[in-house]
DNA sequence: AGGAGCACTGGGAAGAGTAGAGTGCTAAAG
DNA sequence: CTTTAGCACTCTACTCTTCCCAGTGCTCCT
């Protein structure tokens, strides 16, 4: 444990590094502390020790170092009051009638973006719970037909067909109805294997059509349970932190914003324990330069991770206090 | 009119300096045209004074001025011939009959992305062609629904709603089937006047709940007949050119990728020639560090625009060969 | 334990010097 | 009249110093 004055010192070097980015000197320090820049230089040489301070070359001020910043994450930071006008910009959404509850986090997340400065990513993913309300084809001419997939939560994946024989409404209306007859209620993990191992016998000994509809589905369905839901919000905004002022830098974590199966990743590792967590530098697995703030919770059967990736120097407490406001409004009105 | 050999040099320059982000300087060019650099240099400077050339400080090498590179590519440059290999990559997405026309597009200008490093963009719009086919209404629970909208070319788009209170299935039934009987084959930029004037009157008289549809549905057709249909693919690929190695540089041109409004206007500003045309730097009316090559075609009642964004020493001839073997692919599989 | 004093360190800015790739111009040669 | 050789000149990019200064660690004093 550190004594309260080492506490308060890391504190100050902590939240003044986060605003202005550059290392802090202890001379900057003992005026708020009223003692001598010596007695300081001896406790951030502790803290040093400690590994909670680094310097960026012998003669520099401090910097927090990762274990500083979680230290100060998990035991000095308090959560910071939002402004009335933050909360203002959100309740605007959240009273927002005719938004659906999907709607209203990705806005809320965009909104985010812009309170902070940061990057947020909201991804979804259709879970399990969701069970399959209905299946419909809708023909378009007689090669081409929209299949139309609505679950009992209200998530709807439409997919265009394309058969290489004429096919005739009656006979898309039979296959339809009779792939309706066994799925309807399934959960839409299990489709696939009762596609196969249900429909798919009844489907092999009537007509050649069929099979191509029966096929075409099954495709639809195998792509919509693979297919992850990701929504990224300003991925500039990170890029104007000081931080990333090199070009390759920069290159780097966009590359790594444009691959969704990286982006996926974030959701992973996402300790589930119903809480807004904060994962520094190394912890994001993501890039060591940035930090992201995150949480998942479940809505209307979905499983939701809201994300926010700043540089390591984020104002953690502001973040921390958004992502919580935002995730306890939807909560409630899921009530 | 330039002479035949200051058209050799203007072409050589050109090509060299796309290669190497390089000034080219006499030396280089005056031992493949056999000639003295004296010689050159006088040539470069009469190409200078015809604004076709440009010099980055007064004693470097040549660049191409953005009249040089429109010389170029008006009066030079010849097409260039795919590799097998491209056309290969490519073909297997023409080939693939399991992809909808839409889902050739958007494959095939990914593919044209990594082909040639640089960052490509799909807009769609749905266009006046396109006329509603079906509106369906699926419950969820008693205060939400998706509404589906599917026009008879195949689109379709889908919006969550929820209302106020409680409503029966019969009512939305009841309500959906009214509406169907009026907009059915109606072309969907005209919904909103119909609704507004043929159905909104039936509505108003009858129960209260079926006003919450009618409202929810008129905001739809709003909501999706305003929302542009923007893909942009590797916004990273071109920054990965010399000529953004400044970090400024790349987060302007970066928050123009993030504001759709701005990358719609893309759209607008093509030439509707049926040619796949090219816009170098300012022309462009985006960024006057990049050009623009870009071409507009209908495909299934859909105006769909695919560009090209590069530095503006973009490798013209193989773009243009590529965009317009799509662009022929394209129509090919239309008939 | 805290503070004053001092030598030391490394980065950043500013300036000087150098090499090299180019140019424009002139005058001679083809 | 065109081409070319030659030369002085220009600008960049790099390297090397120099100097400043913020900040440190250490020692010694209170």
């Amino acid at each position: 444990m550190i004594s309260e004055r080492q506490t308060k010192i890391l504190k100050l070097i902590v939240e003044e590094y986060i605003k202005t980015a550059r290392p802090i000197g202890s001379k900057a320090i003992c005026e708020t502390l009223n003692c001598s820049s010596a007695t300081i230089r001896n406790e951030m040489s502790f803290l040093e020790e400690l590994n909670l301070l680094e310097k960026t070359h012998t003669s520099s001020g401090r910097i927090p170092s990762e274990q500083g910043y979680r230290y100060y994450v998990d035991h000095i930071m308090k959560p910071k009051e939002l402004t009335g006008e933050d909360m203002l910009k959100l309740q605007t959404v959240f009273h927002n009638k005719s938004l659906v509850l999907t709607d209203v986090v990705l806005k809320s997340m965009e909104i985010i973006s812009d309170l902070t400065n940061y990057t947020s990513i909201v991804l979804g993913k259709s879970s399990k719970e969701n069970r399959i309300s209905k299946v419909e084809v809708v023909p378009i001419d007689e090669f081409n037909m929209v299949a139309i997939i609505i679950t009992d939560k209200g998530h709807v994946e439409h997919k265009n067909i394309q058969v290489e024989e004429k096919i005739s409404i009656k006979e898309i209306k039979q296959t339809v109805d009779l792939i309706n007859k066994f799925i309807i209620g399934t959960p839409i993990d299990e489709v696939s294997s009762k596609l196969e191992f249900e429909v798919k016998p009844k489907i092999a000994d009537t007509i050649k059509q069929q099979k191509a509809i029966y096929d075409a589905l099954y495709n639809v369905f195998n792509d919509i349970s693979s297919e992850a839901n990701v929504k990224i919000n300003k991925p500039s905004n990170i890029l104007s932190e000081p931080e990333f002022n090199d070009a390759d830098k920069i290159r780097n974590l966009l590359s790594k914003f444009e691959d969704k199966e990286f982006i996926s990743q974030i959701k992973q590792n996402d300790e589930e324990n119903g809480e807004v967590n904060i994962y520094i530098g190394s912890e994001s697995e993501f890039d060591n330069d940035v930090s992201i703030i995150k949480t998942t919770y479940h809505v209307n059967g979905e499983e939701v991770t809201i994300a926010l990736i700043g540089p390591k120097r984020m104002e953690y407490d502001k973040v921390t206090s958004l992502l919580n406001y935002i995730k306890d409004n939807i909560e409630d009105s899921y009530e």
